[in-house]
DNA sequence: GAGTTTTACTTAATATATTAACTATCTTAA
DNA sequence: TTAAGATAGTTAATATATTAAGTAAAACTC
């Protein structure tokens, strides 16, 4: 199959697009990300509401542009997720005394209990992941990502 | 601010979500895909557009299915993606006539300009990455990312 | 070689991402 | 204190992601 041999470089300067940072980042994040996937939808979670039980989780509230920046979710796209999750019962809504703009978001009983049936599952899918790669590679891995991150957020 | 305290931790067990390794993974990514989307839509483009157009450059066409792994890009998804480059004029679609099933996809003289036009931007992206986090590092967060991937996909 | 199964692609339905614009509140400076 | 500016959240418009279902062409089985 003469389409999936290598292209000859029509530039030498731009790395082969299966070796791009951006591909190889997205490329690995979809293999892990793929294995919570499947313990989540069982449960009728999506990876971005997970995120979001986890901030809540062992918290009274929290402002909806905090739990938008830790879980790493724009707020237009935080709004729609918490309309769903409200509907479903899983978070409430409670104004903030100290600031009429900000909304407290909370988790339920129901929401709590829910994290702590999943937990086990996902501690168990970070433990294969762990015997995949090794302890020691997987630091690393968590050392150069973050390594990453703080030099391009400090050049911007 | 007591809502930006770190938690107590509900479960020993379970990473905190700002460490977690999808979250990880995409804070990085996220870094990352911004320096490129700048340059990106200075010329109209999404990052998914750009890969297309990447992975297009220099071939004579190549299957959906094909485009869409290389991408990492779901067929759905590209079904989209592609009508709106042929409606662009930056892609044509031509029959394969060795399947009758399959779609050969190609770049017009349009993008080829394009992504000529395109490519230097890109390559000094990748040069201040380069210089951010250093060569050596930077080959060895791709050892890393391709390791994990290959050994998830191995065990799956 | 007709019937079944597989493959390539698209369509449909729902969820999320991205950018811009909008509303209400809060802050600040004159 | 009041008017300009900043902040928190939402809405709107468009693009993409995800899963399921649908369609047409190949490949396979008997």
């Amino acid at each position: 199959m003469a389409s999936t041999l290598p292209k000859a470089p029509s530039s030498p300067l731009l790395r082969d697009l299966t070796h791009s940072l951006p591909m190889a980042l997205l490329r690995t994040r979809e293999a892990v990300v793929q294995r919570f996937r499947e313990v989540l939808s069982r449960h009728g979670l999506t990876e971005q509401q997970w995120r979001i039980l986890r901030a809540l989780d062992g918290r009274e509230g929290l402002e909806v542009s905090l739990l938008a920046e830790q879980c790493q979710i724009l707020p237009p796209s935080m709004s729609g997720i918490l309309k769903r999750m409200e509907q479903r019962g899983l978070i409430v809504r409670k104004a903030n005394r100290a600031d009429g703009r900000s909304i407290l978001v909370a988790l339920t009983g129901e929401a709590q209990a829910l994290v702590e049936q999943i937990k086990p599952e996902i501690v168990a899918v970070y433990a294969e992941i762990e015997r995949i790669l090794g302890r020691r590679k997987l630091e690393q891995l968590y050392i150069l990502l973050e390594a990453l991150e703080a030099g391009l957020k400090r050049n911007s």
